[in-house]
Order: C-alpha cells, then structure tokens, then sequence
RNA sequence: GGCCCCAUCGUCUAGCCAGGCCUAGGACAUCACUCUUUCAAGGUGAAGACGGGGGUUCAAAUCCCCCUGGGGCCA
C-alpha cells in the first residue's frame, strides 16, 4: 500500500516539541514505509493565524531535516471546498442549520451543568422549521451555523497504539460544522482535507482522541473510506502538565538558539515514547527510518527531561564532522563581542581549537567561553587557582627555567612541551603538577581546560613564552588574599 | 461536572499483545572507585521501579475486575 501522511499545525504559536514529535513520527513512518508526508497548514482562524508562525514551522522542519512532499496545503485557501461539502450534508439531510444564539446556547448548559449531565446541544434548531429558521434570519438578523446530525448507535475505531476505542453516540453533541461566519470547524476541515489528500495514516496527539468519533461520523456521512488512526502520548512537562511556554524552552527554533544540534533533538524526541528493539538510544536518521514502526509506540505520556537532551547533544557534538561543527558554531562566535572578523581567516586554527575543547561542550553555546583564550590576550587569572597553585614563590623559579627552555625547542610539539616540563620539574624534585597547574593558568587565566601540552602546541612557542612572562610580571610578589589581581 | 486515555527505577524506557527464560534489562541523572596534568570524557561498580486490592492460573510486571493516582477533551 502506498501511505500518505501528513503533519497538520495551525499556526498560532511557536512550532513546539510535542508538535515535532509528531511530524517526525508521520515523516518516520511515511519514509519507512516509502511514501509521501505532506504538510497542511490549518490556518482557517483569522484571528488567530499570522504568517509568522508559519514561517516558523517551516524553519523548524527544515532545520531538523524533516522534508515534505509536494505543495503545501493551507486551508484558509479552501474555504470555498469546505462550504460545499457541507451544503452537501444539508442536503442529504445529514446536517441542519442552527441559529441559536449565545445566550441560548449557555443557558441550556447552565441547566445540564446544575443537572449534572454531559454537556450536550438540545437540537431545538432540527425542531424548528424551515419558516420559523428564515424567520429569525431575517427578523432577528441571526447569522445560520451548520450543525452535524449526529446518528444513534455507537462509533468505534481500532487506534494503532490503543487499540479498540469506543463512544457512545449518545454522547456526542451536534456538532458545528459550519460557523455562523462562514469558517468551518477543525472537524469538517480535517476530514474533508484528509480525504482529499488522500491520507491513509493519521498521527497525532491522543488529545485528539475525543474529535476522532465525530471524524469518523463525518467520514461515513460522506461515504468515505476512514484513514487509520495512531494516537500519540503526550509529552508533559517536569510538572506532569501539557508542555506549554511556562516550562520555559519548547519552541523548536529556541533550541537552535541554545546551541541544540538538529539531530540530537531529532534523537531524543523519537525516543519519547518510541525505543528501538536493541536498546540503542544514538540513532541516526537513517536508521531510525529503517527501524521505526509506529506500532512500536508507548501508550503512556513522557516527561520532557531536557538533562537527558543534553547529554545526547553532547554526544552528537563529540561525533560531528569537525567542518560542520566549525560552521554550526560560528553563529555562536559571532556573538561574542571579543569576536574578530579577522579571526575567520584562520579557519584551520578555529578547527583545531574546537577539536581540542569540543568534548567538553555540552551545547554550541558553550564553544566560545572553552576556546575564548585562543584569540584573547588580556584575560584574567581565576583567584583561587593563584592561591591555590602561586603560593609556593619557588613556581616562578620553575616558570623561568621552562621559559629560556622553550627558547631552545626547535620543534613546538607536545611531546616537546611535556619533555621540558617534566625535566624541570624533576631537576627541581616537585611533582610534575607544581609547574603544570601554575602553566595551565599562565595559558589559559583558568584552573580547568583540555591537555596542557595540546593547547601549548596550538598556542605556538611565542605566546607560550609570553603569556609565561606575563603571570610572572603580574603575580610576582603576590600575597595571597592581600594583592588585588584582575579578574574576568 | 460528563466523556475518554494512561499507570515498570527520580526521568526516558525494555519486558506485557503470544503468562514461566524477570532474584525485572538498558540509558540519563546521582554516588563511589578508576584513569589522569586539571575539568570533562572514558572504564568499573553501587543505589534505585512492577501504585493498591481482588480474582483467573500449577505459575502474573504480563490476562480480567475494582480502587487510587495522573493526563486530555468539552466548555
């Protein structure tokens, strides 16, 4: 069979992770399975709607390497197409029209609320007649709604991830199909587009669930064939509640702004509900699209655990190709005000700085603070390692050796490097660390970083030599705790 | 309030459909040890779960019922 799946947004907020999760399970299972994934913008809310958040959604896609077939849909584009199926209802008696207003609407529900009963229309307008309805049309200037008449009997449908589902019809209400303003409901526009579009698979958020029965309603009404339906889980946030902007970050683009690899969050979302048979959790696309089976879903809602997101984007950031990584981070870099165009000539020095610090990144963000002492000069030493690691005055001695030492190193390796150091260090019969932790400061102005000798090489013999005259110019004759040195 | 969905470590999950192989496996986080020039990474290990109660069965995390808890939809 040929499959046909679609991720349908309304764009009326920030594409979130939920969403995602959804388009990457239809995009999975349409590739999976070797065919199409469409994408429908239901914008038909004026209101509502604004350009922007479909350009949003676009992006978001895009920038996750989600990319869908053909044209996109937009159905406020389609209203027209909405209108005459729904007259087709009206005429096969299958929907009326209603012209209840507000008030009358609400005061039924006040009454079945206080009766403690499901809150459901009375079809007084199906009672009325044709005369009566045009009467208040014209009288009282009431606009018409068209209602679905729903039919007796009960609807149910086997879900792919739940399986059996069943409703009462009795429970649900005639529904609107149509609004008073003309604008169809997502229920008539759903399935009209979903047919249209030939869908086979509808996957979304069990959320839907209770719009799933009128769906199939509307379906039969029409004579046509129902697609299948898997509904997802959803994603909560760390307080079990509906993932929403008070959990801070869930816009898809403000991971890219944080420094989120596309594919680390790819990788996570699908393992949101989805695992694979062998316990794996780094997958690649390619993999996944080869193994994922929307029947291997989970039932239960999952909590967004942004911990375990970035420790998957750590990995994916060890893994990248060092080019690719070099071009994800200057975004990053360029935000920095220390941050010289010029630095950009040198792209081969950028490379090898990144190389060297990539492991310790958990986001790209973090790139520009761990390689910063590359490109500057003038920063500060970190307090406590002066206290820490000056407070011996026999490390300058040591400093001064390994300095007119290096001025005889013809060859700058890190083997090199280590040589000297060490060679001092034991003609001087301290640890090796006595002179390593003192250099790791003069290099870097900090207590932690990657292999001393590493960033040594990479530094070059001349800013080694000087940044060693530097710590010693500066810190000589430092008291510590009584001296004020300059921090960052 | 009505209807619907869900229930394994703190979190993501495997196992459930086809009951025994489960003294419940993996991952993140936590802790300890190890490696080491520091931090991180890595390695080793520890701690940590079948929500409760009834059934069915020789046997239940797995099947059935009830309760509880959580979530969603309708306003």
């Amino acid at each position: 069979m040929n499959v046909r799946l679609r991720f349908a947004p309304s764009p009326t907020g920030v594409l979130h992770v939920g969403g995602v999760r959804t388009a990457i399970y239809n995009y999975l299972y349409a590739r999976r399975m070797g065919g199409k994934f469409l994408l429908r913008i239901e914008d038909t809310d004026p209101e509502r709607s604004k350009e922007e958040w479909i350009k949003v959604i676009t992006e978001g896609l895009s920038w996750l390497g989600i990319k869908w077939d053909d044209e996109i849909v937009f159905q406020s584009k389609r209203i027209s197409v909405y209108h005459k199926y729904a007259q087709k209802l009206l005429k096969e008696g299958k929907a009326y029209y209603c012209v209840c207003t507000e008030e009358e609407l609400e005061e039924e529900k006040k009454i079945q609320r206080l009766q403690k009963k499901h809150l459901k229309y009375s079809r007084k307008c199906l009672n009325r007649s044709k005369e009566e309805i045009e009467e208040l049309v014209k009288k009282e200037g009431r606009k018409k709604a068209i209602r679905f008449l729903v039919p007796e009997g009960q609807t149910e449908f086997k879900d792919i991830i739940h399986g059996k589902i069943k409703f009462k019809n009795e429970e649900i209400e005639d529904f609107i199909i149509l609004r008073s303003d003309g604008s169809p409901t997502y229920n008539l526009a759903c399935v009209i587009d979903d047919h249209e579009m030939g869908i086979t698979h509808v996957i979304r958020g069990d959320d839907h669930i209770p719009n799933t029965p009128k769906q199939i309603l509307l379906y039969r009404a029409f004579g046509w064939k129902e697609p299948e339906f898997a509904h997802l889980p959803m994603i909560l946030g760390p307080d079990r509640k509906k993932l929403s902007k008070r959990h801070g970050a869930t816009g898809v683009l403000e991971f890219k702004e944080q420094g989120f690899l596309p594919e680390a969050l790819f990788n996570f979302l699908v393992l949101l509900g989805w695992s694979p048979k062998d316990n794996r959790e780094i997958i690649s696309k390619e993999e996944m699209i080869k193994i994922f089976d929307i029947r291997d879903c989970r039932k239960s809602a999952s909590i967004f655990d942004r911990q375990k997101l970035l420790w998957m984007n750590s990995e994916y950031i060890k893994m990248k190709d060092i080019n690719e990584l070099l071009k994800a981070s200057l975004p990053f870099l360029r935000m920095e005000k220390w941050w010289k165009e010029e630095f950009e000539r040198d792209l081969e020095y950028l490379k090898k700085t990144i190389e060297l610090t990539r492991e310790r990144a958990k986001v790209l963000k973090d790139i520009p603070y761990l390689i910063e002492y590359f490109y500057k000069e003038d920063f500060g030493y970190d307090i406590e390692a002066i206290e820490r690691y000056f407070a011996d005055s026999r490390v300058f001695e040591g400093l001064e050796e390994i300095k007119s030492e290096f001025e005889n190193v013809d060859e700058w390796s890190q083997t090199n490097i280590e040589k000297v150091i060490r060679n001092v260090a034991d003609k001087m019969d301290v640890k090796h660390a006595f002179l390593i932790h003192p250099l790791r400061l003069a290099m870097t102005g900090r207590k932690v970083g990657p292999s001393l000798f590493a960033l040594m090489e990479l530094l070059g013999k001349e800013r080694c030599i000087e940044r060693i005259r530097r710590v010693i110019r500066e810190l000589w004759g430092y008291v510590p705790g009584k001296t004020d040195i300059k921090k960052d």
